[in-house]
DNA sequence: TGTTCTCCATACATATATGTATGGAAATGT
DNA sequence: ACATTTCCATACATATATGTATGGAGAACA
């Protein structure tokens, strides 16, 4: 009988971190609390994790997993003109997670590289995307800087976008990515 | 006999609360271990501050002081091209201590505000050069937007910048605020 | 000189969090 | 049925941080 019920997978434990660091923050992702959230005793923690820190590094692992996803799925879609996609896509959407990993990156060491790998991913793919726009590869690294840093400022302000006021951003990144 | 010698005063503790903030974080801003970073006992530090709650007001309005200043010295200096020397000053920075406010204002609401009412102030300024330069009014608001959320994510990313690198970016910058 | 006021140390009570040790219930394998 | 493995509760020891209560050393003041 397969009668697993209310016992939790470290899956479980991982998907309650995240939400908590995305709502909460990275001070958030103790033992203790996330316990009480998940109702039941740190003693299915420790069972789970070696220590805080293990479950940390396995947090940013998974976040990481889930950054890269976003990646591959930008490269797949919209064969038509990806970029505007993929600043509309990156631009109109709240990111609460990333926010927060990014926070967390600001003081922790380990966090930081993570985000610092997938940082290399992302412009390294834009790039080439400007390059494919037939923008000079010269400037396209310089560009790409800009265009990331405002998405980074965007995810980090956390300030909600309407419509009308998405399209004159566009156009304005558009112009600046294709000048 | 002025043997005032050792004694704290309530910017010291400030001082030493925005140098903790800027080199690990918000998390950093306990009484117990600033005390010990200032050889003195927690005594001193609960006769100067009622709780932590009220140290951490003070620390960010002390923070929002420098931020004007800041701004005050932007608005008196470079008569010629200022935006320019504007964004010079801005983008080659490396600012430990807005990283860590903005940090800090991911989770915490008291921060929050602080960030959104210098957020303001400085957008507002950045938008009147702007058109000052002859940009369209409509077009100065999305413009000075994606300006400030670059700016944003240079101060979150936190890497240096070369001074190579920064010709070509600031013409790019340029291109993209006067186009 | 004596008093008052400033600033801080010490001691205490409390809260929260970590990590370990031990045992137990339920599912699984034999 | 029995043993084993999985997963979790409980209890304990420890660490760190908050806030208060009390007193004391020393500067300032009269």
């Amino acid at each position: 009988m397969d009668m697993k019920a209310d016992r939790l997978t470290c899956r479980d434990w991982l998907k309650a971190g995240l939400r908590a660091l995305a709502e909460s923050g990275a001070a958030a992702l103790k033992a203790d609390s996330l316990a009480k959230s998940l109702g039941v005793s740190r003693g299915s923690f420790y069972w789970h994790f070696a220590d805080v820190g293990a479950f940390h590094d396995a947090i940013l692992q998974r976040w990481q997993q889930i950054a890269f996803q976003n990646i591959v799925e930008e490269l797949a879609g919209a064969p038509g003109d990806r970029l505007e996609s993929l600043l509309s896509r990156a631009f109109r959407a709240d990111s609460p997670l990333e926010r927060a990993v990014r926070a967390w990156a600001t003081a922790e060491p380990r966090a930081k590289a993570m985000v610092e790998s997938v940082d290399t991913k992302r412009r390294f793919y834009v790039e080439k995307l400007l390059i494919e726009m037939a923008v000079p590869p010269e400037r396209a690294a310089s560009r790409t800087r800009i265009i990331y840093w405002a998405y980074l400022g965007h995810v980090l302000s956390a300030e909600k976008i309407s419509s009308p006021e998405w399209n004159a951003i566009a156009n304005e990144l558009l112009l600046l990515a294709r000048a």
